[in-house]
DNA sequence: TCTATAGTTCGGTCGTTATCGAACTATAGA
DNA sequence: TCTATAGTTCGATAACGACCGAACTATAGA
C-alpha cells in the first residue's frame, strides 16, 4: 500500500507538532479530520488552490500528525491518533476537545 | 496587588495559546515555570537579552498562559494552569507531561 | 492514446515574528 | 539624591512561513 513517509514515533517533536496545529487552517484540517476519520484533500481544504492545500498536508505529514494512504490518484488522510497519544498523551485530546462533532458535520456537509 | 493585565478566560483562544507554545524558547519557559511555580524573568530566560525575554513574556502573558504579578521591581510569573485547565482541558498537562520535573529542576539549578 | 483528475513542486511576494542594541521607566536601597 | 536593578519600549534587521499561480507528475477512465 504506497504511502507518505512518516516520521517514526521516536522522533516526533513537541515543538513541531504545535507548530504545525498553531495555524487556523490546520487546525480546521485536523478537527475534521477527527469527525471523518479519513479524507482526501480535496474534501478537506475547502477553496483555497492546490498549492496551498499542499502545503498545508506536508506540514502535518512532516510533524506527524497525520498520515497520507495513497490509493490510486487519491490520497487518503488520517490522523495519527494512536501514535500521538503514545509519545504526547492527551495533547490530540485536548486539542479536539473542543470540536463539537455534530458542529463540525454541519459545517462539513454544508 | 499590581500585575499585568491577563486576558478574560473567555478569550482565551486556542491558536494563540498553541501559537505561544510553539517556541522553544517558550516552552522552555514554561515547562521551567511549572516545576518552579512561581519566578521572575531574570531566572527563566538564561543569557538572552532583556529585549528578547520581554518579548517573549509579553507574548505568554497576552495568549493567557501566564500571569505576572509585580513586587516592587521584581515580576514575579506563574502559569494560570487552573484557567487554562478550564478552558482547555488537558491541554498543559499533555504539553507538561514530557517535562520530568527532576530534570528541569537539575537544568535550571546548574 | 487522449483527457480529466488529484496532488506536488517551483518560484516569487508579502506579512509576521524572533532577535537584539539602545534608550527609557520605575522601584529599592545606600 | 544617587545608583543599581528589573523590566519595557522602540527601531531595525533577518528569517521564516503563508499564500498563490503556473508548470509538472502520475493515475484512472474513455
Amino acid at each position: 500500500m504506497p504511502c507518505h513517509d512518516s516520521p517514526d514515533l521516536k522522533k516526533l517533536d513537541l515543538i513541531t507538532v504545535l507548530r504545525a496545529l498553531a495555524d487556523p487552517v490546520r487546525l480546521d484540517i485536523v478537527q475534521r479530520l477527527y469527525v471523518l476519520g479519513e479524507a482526501n484533500c480535496a474534501a478537506l481544504i475547502g477553496a483555497r488552490p492546490k498549492s496551498s492545500m499542499s502545503h498545508h498536508f506536508q506540514v502535518l505529514r512532516e510533524s506527524g500528525v497525520l498520515h497520507t494512504r495513497i490509493e490510486g490518484v487519491q490520497h487518503h488522510n488520517s490522523l495519527r491518533l494512536q501514535e500521538l497519544e503514545e509519545r504526547f498523551p492527551g495533547l490530540m485530546q485536548s486539542i479536539l476537545g473542543g470540536a463539537d462533532a455534530t458542529q463540525l458535520r454541519r459545517q462539513t456537509s454544508s
